[in-house]
DNA sequence: TACTAGTGAGATTTATCGTCCCGTTAGAAG
DNA sequence: CTTCTAACGGGACGATAAATCTCACTAGTA
């Protein structure tokens, strides 16, 4: 393996381990703390930072001394995800959940407007509601955003709840914000979240968390079918089957693929 | 904004616009697939995509000769993605404020040629100013701009309206230095800029500062319109929402990343 | 045999490192 | 409260060393 001083002498990585060390705190990150972790003259790592930010790889944050991943690395980072061997292996693990479930399960992240699908399989029912992937969802009413939402701090989700624009998509949709709050606040404690015809009448969905290594929220992963054939109890009875999926889906995409061969 | 070749003369790009085309394909893609595309030299291209292999961000596949992303590049984007940044929450809240207030909002930073876009929320109106994300606006003719000098020393303030060019981009535009610096002393008393179409004819804005727990002003919350639908009076109407929707932003930036439970 | 993909060795270009300097800030003394 | 000093973070300029480009070669293949 080679050394990281060796890396950091090899000009062409010194940008892929700043755009590391700055992906690995889950927050902003100014120029100083990078430069405690890396060894780089700090002349070279502020232009290697200046450099990306430009480049847009990263972004400058409000404080205007933080960095944060810029629009093109998250793009990047979507394409990793959706591209290469391990795409196959997290869509085998999607369909086997819905094969087991018989309903259709999908995969999304947070974006600016809303949840964005990242992954999807569809059930071969007749019935069913058509949100490709790609589709964005609001965070207010659906299991996927109010898991989202429960996933940031008190004083963030109170301010995302108050600035969201809570749409009354269906009767049942919360469009007071303290009645949000209250779910979301039920949803941090049990681990998932259900959507109860919010989102479409007569459509309903539980989620559950993506957990990476250190339990930050990666993604969320739900089923969801019309109320016609599932019931929120049955949902919630899936919910044993679909933490094994997250838990699987999670080892995926953290995992080192080189780890060790087939038993 | 840079150009593709730009970028390919700058060093430390190279690797990322590499991986960049590396996983813009699905599936494994050989060196000579990815030398079509990037206009390098073979050596420097084998060069990099076996260094980057080296390093762990690539893999070459079965057959050794396709590349595809490898475990540090799938664990950056794993981080990437995770990363819950807060932008949705800023978002929201710009979202909350444009939809309020019916007209562009903007947070734009200060950076040495100008401020520059940070986030930004359209009106669907069809008549609007065009100025994306990243783009640089001057210094003395914006709200935003004029904002941030108030914000600085007075000692700063002299040498930095002397330095500047004053480019008289309207007629409104205030290319006396003595002019320019009483409206930067007015704005700091009344604590909002004003843009009366300074910079772009028709264009008029005010803009409020997002400041830190020790006040300082860390970015700048605009809103602006054209003056065929909005008056100055109208815009100097919009402050207290602006002021309001500052102070979110501020909580959210300043905010610990560590969960409080809601109360 | 000819053609394509990848490889090796020197001259050159380029980024980088060390040093210095400026602006800012924290602390203390007047 | 002001002012001085010291220390720190951040930016500019020449020597250096690395990476790159050109050219020519090898190997595999049709």
């Amino acid at each position: 393996m080679s050394d990281r001083t060796d890396e950091l002498s090899t000009r062409s990585l010194r940008a892929l381990i700043v755009l590391e060390e700055v992906v690995s705190h889950s927050t902003p990150v100014t120029a100083f703390t990078i430069g405690k972790k890396v060894d780089l003259p700090k002349q070279t790592l502020h232009r290697i930072l200046t450099t990306l930010t430009a480049a847009g790889f990263l972004q400058k944050e409000i404080d205007s001394v933080s960095y944060t991943p810029g629009p093109r690395l998250k793009s990047l980072s979507v394409g990793i995800l959706s591209s290469g061997t391990g795409r196959e292996v997290r869509m085998a693990i999607l369909n086997n959940l819905a094969r087991d479930l018989g309903e259709t399960c999908n995969l999304a992240i947070p974006s600016d407007d809303g949840m964005v699908y990242l992954e999807r399989v569809e059930t071969h029912w007749p019935l069913r509601v058509e949100l490709p992937i790609g589709s964005t969802v609001p965070f207010h009413c659906t299991a996927s955003g109010k898991l989202y939402l429960s996933s940031l701090s008190a004083s963030k989700v109170k301010r995302m709840v108050k600035s969201l624009h809570l749409a009354q998509n269906t009767p049942n949709t919360k469009t007071d914000p303290q009645a949000l709050l209250d779910d979301i606040k039920r949803i941090r404690v049990q681990g998932f979240a259900e959507d109860d015809q919010e989102f479409i009448h007569g459509m309903l969905a539980v989620a559950v968390p993506v957990l990476n290594t250190e339990g930050k929220m990666m993604s969320s992963l739900a089923v969801h079918g019309p109320s016609a054939r599932l019931t929120m109890e049955v949902a919630r009875g899936h919910i044993d089957r679909l933490r094994q999926a997250a838990a699987d889906l999670a080892a995926v995409v953290c995992d080192d693929p080189d780890d060790e061969l087939l038993d």
